[in-house]
RNA sequence: GCACUCAUAGCUCAGCUGGAUAGAGCAUCGGUUUGCGGUACCGAAGGUCACAGGUUCGAAUCCUGUUGGGUGUACCA
């Protein structure tokens, strides 16, 4: 249900009924019930161009606003201001017609793109620790988003599988003489510190480490092998987690970074050519305006730096992918990089001048004293290990519950622990750094993920307990029924809002809103009780289901399970 | 040094791109006709939106400066 940009058709036809030319109109949400449903605050802008009073102009176009389907009254407050009130009865409808939709009343985008998005992107020498946590389910959570909108999305995972630190591995795994698949590799962390501990211990092996860098490079079978093999013993780990995180990310999603190896040279030429680049210093250099340092794009030694790695994927990106919009979720850190690098690739024709690049940066999660978030003893935490946490507290703060067997347990905890994890991350803005706290996400309290589950399971506590068809119409009998509706019909609204800006937590906002109206819906217009009439309890049961349902579907875009029972 | 970014209630965070009396949750205090799942709901209290100027009908939001955090800054990714 695309409401506002409805409204915007209605007020612009006003507007033009009362001969006042406007353009670029914006409508927007009421800032208190008092005020209505929507509001149009452009008139005060008008009113300036026209050299007229606001009020007087406001009082003439809502003469013009059309108040016999969508819109029930209009009125004009404050200075100027347009309060809008939408139609009960056209509000019921419009949820009636919904109930059985599975999009539950999610359109689709006028113009349809091919959207690529870069995220997770784990180095394949090392496990995945918490850093990779929000690139993953940031990524993830727009990449559905993006396709559920019905854009075509392109998933890149661009690991890092290329460099100096695969020779000293590859040899350590030929000394091992395991197959990648053995217990040496089970732990990424400790195999890399094993192999550098030999690599200073011995310079013998350092020598054929660094041999075997070079061999990797010029396609040394025996070396491609011992990387191929160590390559897909790490990634076996990746999948682990996107497993256990629900994260849709699969091996035809890897774009790594040495599939783009024999490209670099071809991106140097075109900066030669284009006289984009120079030397300085032995190396190839970008200077950009209004930067002091350049960006070296090969090594005064002739080696390639990630900006020429991630040139080159532009590069394929555009002119392979066609790609409209290409989205990299990647750390804030990196935003300067990004910045020089989208810069020289449009300079450099590399990417079409209408492809909108863009930078989803994320902050820092850091620990309850405000700094980076690490172990006790100041290692990284690895991903799995704080999942596994997550899960194992999930099931102490619901087992007193006392209604799961054994196996929904786990089920019920995978679907708690996980999700909450997830919507603490999601649920902030997400360019600030956050502070992760368990008793905070785990909490049934505030806008957390439990809040939401629990009221979807409440919401099917109901249905179960009614245990019969549900017929008839949802009938607005009340202001609370009325702003539950609307903010369920909302939801189109906020989903493309959330898509544009690339902002998951306009989502959990949205879900917040939803619940905390629905409990507040539940409180005061009791379903099941006796003495309601039938149609009256039809119409709750309908407009509970319809919550349930577009709770789910918030949820299920976030990659977070619900479940019916907690 | 330069660049980027942030500063909102005791704490954790929103604030829809310039609109009305700045909103939530936690914590605190008080309340809820025998309650469809009370891990719920209602209410109170809590603010010089870091500071100082500017722009205009109107600023937490835009501009300038100051202070204080964070981050990035030539051959790692």
């Amino acid at each position: 249900m695309k409401i506002k940009s409805q409204l915007t058709k209605i007020i612009e036809q006003a507007l033009l009924d009362a001969n006042i030319e406007a353009k670029n109109i914006v409508i927007s949400d009421a800032t208190k019930p008092e005020f209505g449903d929507y509001q149009f605050n452009g008139v005060m802008r008008l009113a300036k161009i026209l050299k007229k009073n606001p009020r007087e102009i406001s009082n003439t176009v809502i003469e013009h606003i059309d108040t016999t389907d969508m819109i029930a009254k209009v009125e004009v407050a404050g200075p100027g201001f347009i309060n809008i009130w939408l139609n009960n009865h056209w509000l019921s409808q419009e949820a009636n017609s919904i109930i059985d939709d599975k999009r539950v009343g999610v359109g689709y985008v006028e113009t349809q793109k091919k959207i690529v998005v870069d995220y997770s992107g784990p180095n394949m020498a090392k496990q995945m620790h918490v850093g990779h946590l929000r690139s993953s389910i940031i990524g993830d959570t727009l990449a559905t988003l993006f396709e559920f909108l019905g854009n075509e999305v392109i998933r890149q995972n661009h690991i890092g599988d290329w460099g100096t630190q695969f020779g000293m591995l590859i040899a350590y795994l030929e000394e091992q003489n395991t197959d990648g698949n053995s217990q040496e590799l089970k732990d990424l962390e400790q195999f890399y510190k094993d192999a550098k501990v030999r690599f200073d211990q011995s310079e013998e092996f350092a020598n054929k480490a660094r041999e075997y860098v070079v061999k990797i490079q010029s396609g040394d079978e025996h070396c491609l092998r011992l990387w191929q093999s160590f390559i897909n013993a790490s990634l076996g780990h990746c999948e682990e987690v996107y497993e256990k995180l629900n994260v849709n990310l699969t091996r035809d999603d890897v774009r790594a970074e040495s599939f783009y190896n024999n490209q670099l040279i071809k991106v140097i030429e075109t900066l030669r050519e284009k006289n984009i680049s120079t030397t300085s210093n032995g190396a190839e250099c970008v200077f950009l305006d209004g930067d002091e340092t350049p960006i070296i794009v090969q090594k005064g030694d002739g080696g390639f730096l990630y900006a020429t790695t991630d040139l080159s994927a532009l590069t394929f990106r555009d002119k392979e992918l066609n790609a409209d919009r290409i989205c990299y979720v990647v750390d804030a850190r990196q935003a300067q990089h990004f910045k020089q690098v989208f810069t020289i690739a449009k300079q450099a024709g590399m990417v079409r001048e209408d492809v909108a690049l863009e930078h989803i940066g994320f902050g820092t999660m850091m620990d309850k004293g405000g700094k980076p978030f690490k172990t006790r003893d100041g290692g990284t935490v690895k991903l799995v290990d704080l999942l596994n946490e997550a899960v194992v507290r999930a099931k102490k703060t619901i087992k007193d519950r006392d209604i799961h067997s054994q196996e929904e347990l786990d089920v019920v905890a995978k679907a708690i622990g996980i999700g909450a994890v997830k919507y603490a991350d999601l649920s902030i803005s997400r360019e600030s750094n956050y502070i992760f706290s368990w008793d905070k996400m785990l909490s049934f309290e505030g806008n957390t993920s439990l809040y939401m589950q629990y009221a979807y399971a409440r919401i099917q506590s109901i249905l179960r307990k009614h245990n019969a068809e549900i017929t008839g119409n949802i009938i607005i009998g009340d202001e609370i029924e009325h702003r539950l509706t609307l903010m369920l019909l909302k939801f189109e609204d906020t989903l493309t809002k959330a898509s544009i800006d690339a902002t998951p937590h306009s989502i959990t906002a949205y879900l917040y809103d939803v619940v905390t109206l629905f409990m507040k819906f539940y409180e005061l217009n009791p379903i099941l009780k006796e003495g309601i009439d039938e149609e009256t309890k039809m119409s709750r049961l309908q407009l509970a289901t319809l919550t349930g349902e577009v709770i789910k579907k918030g949820l299920d875009i976030l990659g977070i399970d619900v479940v019916a029972k907690i």
